[in-house]
DNA sequence: AACGGGAGTGTCTACGTTTACATTGGGGCA
DNA sequence: TGCCCCAATGTAAACGTAGACACTCCCGTT
């Protein structure tokens, strides 16, 4: 027995019997109604509305091939990646098009997963965030489905991108530190496995060269881009016989992580230890302090972003590469550098709970 | 012309071709292999990996009258529903359905939109935590869709939910702060159109006269749950005569909004206000000063209604409610009042970037 | 030897659309 | 008056799949 959607069973067939006109013409009345005589279109749409009839959207798809659906594939749900997802979201909204989500977790499988609904006919194109394609498609033997990377581009593949340049925002982060007049400025880097993380770590090697500050190892630590890990990467910095004056953090969440992790050795930021973070993440201007961080234009991105998959679905050219400027925002997470050193920690016991 | 999808021209047809049987034998294998001799359906899995086969989900949700798709439907994307959203993500992940996205931002077509895309076959089932639906399905007049409310009942109507008592909750914050030994309590509602913000200032109002303290309407202020509105509705609480010495607030992100407002003042936190809030986002534990707040189990919250939309889907029977433990989670956000009158207010000028 | 039945497979229709192609009728023009 | 063409509509064939039903063996039973 045929299992039946209880909700809608009115179809295009019954709305043409109750006019007493073929399928044909009511199609038509709804997907291009200048075929039609006026007259015409209006009954047609008053017993549309009259039945309550909605097209049957798989039908729709599966004659034209054409899932209307766009998937977005995150590495996981950080309120950054999130952030991004408002923008294409923004553009979805406003189209004919769904919005699918996809977690990708980490893990080269579940992309694999979801690069198959694609094939599957789940969607027509996907936004990846990822910056990794499942082996098949990497080495170029399936062919890629519609696809726009952002912020990180696919290796070996030419995949148009939207993304950001890392490596200035990064420089212009640190040569702020200096010009504050700090030297011992460290960076907790992201994971190494991630491009965009090692353009920042680039960046903080490069300006801190420019400005004839030579590079310290132990200066340099790597978190996982969660606070914790950023917690934990400063009680690590502080440690150091000669703690950093400044950090360089490679996203908010491990900035926010530095700063708590300051607070909670007694000193205080930005008097002790500046802190700088890069994303500027909404919630930036209001942590406390205010984080001094690198803007990358997270609604932006996602806003390209969908826009290009959709202009590339409708057969529009579409660019190669869009990359949008960051901008350091100066709040109040930094300040010169005092004569007290940091070194001579624990002013007060740290509080518990 | 037909307009073809054109990344993947294998059918199952191909398929049943490539091997010379019927194509039923080829979607038997699929969907129920036990119906086949097991040679018979090794013979297919080899031809569907070699030829690259993946059924096309559109024609199979056509013909089976499924989408197998959930459309889970947020009135914005603040970070307290994304992490909801995480939860519904989790359970989805494992299953064979896919999570559709749907900001209704606050605007009721909207939520008629996303009501009419189960109607279209687009979704199966909706995850509503708008707590509005359309006139015609709250009035009855349409059937509603398998649908699960989250947080917010849908008035007049018998829906399933999954919720958590804010009024408890509520209560059990502003009990702390009366046990702490504040008396003037100030508390920064959330807009009166939602529901269970109303339920959490009768909590506190509750909990205020269980404590034998007077309420005062001046204390009571009220925000759009965003930090800046949190912000904003400090400042009109310092600006009092008689300012508060505790602040109970209607969710996190006004809370962090207020610590910001008290900061920027002057004055700090817990020592001069105390801070309460409500949700316990994933930032909480790592804000500065950590804040006190009531644990909402989003994640908890997001994979049962996902758990039980999909039990609803399958004909399983569900529970008409499923109510989730709150707790307070006592941080550093929150101490006992000082002598030291907070109206004396600005002891170091506002510092401005 | 005849029959029943079940395992295994094939045939073919329906799901609800869109659209190529066919048909109709009427108006403009010679 | 006859013809052509176009506007408006109808007919019917796909799209790719699932499953109802039909068929063919073969084995076990009588």
């Amino acid at each position: 027995m045929t299992r039946r959607k209880r909700s809608n069973p009115a179809t295009i067939k019954d709305v043409a019997h109750e006019l007493g006109m073929s399928v044909a013409t009511v199609s038509r009345a709804l997907s291009r109604p200048q075929l039609l005589r006026p007259e015409t279109r209006e009954r047609v749409m008053d017993a549309v509305e009259r039945l309550g009839y909605r097209p049957n959207l798989m039908a729709r798809g599966l004659r034209q091939g054409l899932a209307n659906a766009i998937l977005f594939v995150a590495p996981n749900l950080s309120p950054f990646f999130l952030e991004i997802f408002a923008g294409a979201e923004a553009v979805t909204r406003d189209s004919q098009f769904s919005l699918l989500f996809g977690n990708s977790n980490g893990d080269l499988g579940s992309v694999q997963h979801f690069f198959e609904q694609i094939t599957s006919g789940k969607a027509d194109g996907i936004i990846l965030l990822t910056g990794v394609a499942p082996d098949g498609y990497a080495a170029g033997e399936r062919q890629l489905p519609p696809l726009i990377t952002v912020l990180e581009r696919l290796p070996g593949a030419v995949v148009p991108v939207v993304h950001t340049d890392h490596f200035a925002g990064a420089q212009e982060a640190v040569r702020h530190l200096v010009e504050l007049g700090h030297r011992r400025i460290a960076h907790i880097a992201g994971l190494r496995r991630v491009p965009s993380a090692i353009r920042r770590l680039e960046g903080y090697r490069t300006a801190l060269a420019a400005a004839g500050v030579p590079a310290t190892a132990e200066l340099i630590e790597t978190g996982d881009f969660t606070m914790s890990s950023g917690a934990a990467a400063m009680m690590r910095l502080l440690a150091l016989p000669q703690p950093p004056t400044a950090v360089f953090c490679s996203n908010d969440e491990m900035a926010y992580g530095a700063i708590r992790a300051v607070v909670k050795m007694g000193l205080s930021v930005p008097e002790d230890v500046s802190v700088v973070g890069f994303d500027d993440q909404n919630l930036a201007e209001f942590y406390n302090p205010p984080l001094t961080t690198v803007a990358v234009p997270r609604h932006e991105l996602g806003r390209r972003a969908a826009q290009e998959l959709i202009d590339q679905l409708a057969g529009r050219d579409v660019a190669r590469e869009v990359v949008l400027p960051t901008r350091l925002v100066v709040r109040e997470s930094t300040a010169p550098p005092t004569a007290r050193r940091p070194g001579s920690r624990v002013r007060h016991a740290k509080r518990n709970r």
